[in-house]
DNA sequence: TTACTCATGTAACAAGTTACATGATTTA
DNA sequence: TAAATCATGTAACTTGTTACATGAGTAA
């Protein structure tokens, strides 16, 4: 069976489940998506490309509009190739590199004042993000807004971490004063 | 002032703030934190190291012990970098490559039947790890029990998730059969 | 003395990033 | 016709991975 990258499948799944007919529809899939963590760059995108192509996954015919650029489309071993990446428990359940997670057992060591100005600026950023992913979410296909309701779901959730980090900081805070 | 990726900022806190005295320590704390999403490779701990030691943000003084082993710590620069590192609300705020998430909107496009046992082993797997992080989090410092926390705290948020989706498919399921 | 842990490192490889180059087609 | 968009790609670089090599100290 062949093992996919998650750039891998994530190109796959832009192709056989978002209709991008092109690398170039790949590439732009990425670059406006909040929820989609690649660059978009094509330094990475046609190379993943050229090589699902080479391993039989993905096969390109020739357009036959005016705009050139090649119609991609998954073949049936990388709609199987697909299939056993989204299928794939362990790597689903992984908890990837949270730059969040990674910080916040440190906010806890900083001095007092620092980690109230701290925490107060992360949750506005967090309400911002999330303002700006509600706007974002309107009008999406199913599989886009899907990973956009659930990014919301994380940064509310973090923000009601922080909430809760705050009003213990300003305990802290408190205690220090008197 | 530095910039630092995510790996340096991680290494610069265990030296630290979790007193990690060494290159090897380094990588024992990744190798074996289920929170701490890097292999703790050689290959890439120590050029790390060394790229730190070259910029003076760490100084490494002979250990006078039995022990080989050079005695890491943070010069007034690297601790000046790894709170810029800490205090970067961008990146702290950034929902990083979550794998989970890319995959969520996928599973609604699979056919009930795949959904639903996709579903119920997705659900096993979370609170199995779940399990595994909460008897993991005994005994541990509060920074790594932090981070812990809110890995227990993703985790769950995911199995609601999938609770919530189960129901739905199971609906599903039910309109074809009938 | 055998095996384990401490300790450091290199080499080959994989896969991403930025920056640059190129050229066709479409729209203002 | 100028600017924007569609489209594809390469080159230099960064940084991570696995696998391997080496050697010292420690415990069975």
């Amino acid at each position: 069976m062949v093992v996919l990258t998650e750039l891998e499948g994530a190109i796959l799944s832009e192709i056989h489940h978002r209709g991008a007919g092109t690398a170039f529809k790949v590439r732009k899939a990425f670059l406006s998506s909040p929820s989609l963590e690649w660059s978009g760059s094509s330094g990475a995108v046609y190379p993943a490309i050229r090589r699902l192509t080479t391993e039989g996954l993905i096969y390109a015919e020739a357009q036959n509009s005016a705009r050139k650029g090649s119609n991609l489309g998954l073949t049936a071993r990388g709609v199987d190739a697909l299939n056993g990446w989204i299928c794939d428990l362990d790597r689903a359940s992984g908890l990837g590199l949270d730059p969040f997670r990674l910080r916040s057992g440190l906010w806890d060591e900083l001095p007092v004042a620092v980690r109230l100005k701290q925490l107060a600026g992360l949750l506005i950023v967090l309400k911002t993000d999330i303002a700006n992913l509600e706007a974002y979410g309107a009008g999406l296909d199913r599989v886009e807004k899907r990973r956009v309701d659930l990014s919301i779901l994380q940064q509310k959730a973090r923000a009601g971490w922080v909430e809760a980090e705050l009003s213990r900081a300003r305990g802290d805070d408190l205690k220090i004063e008197t």
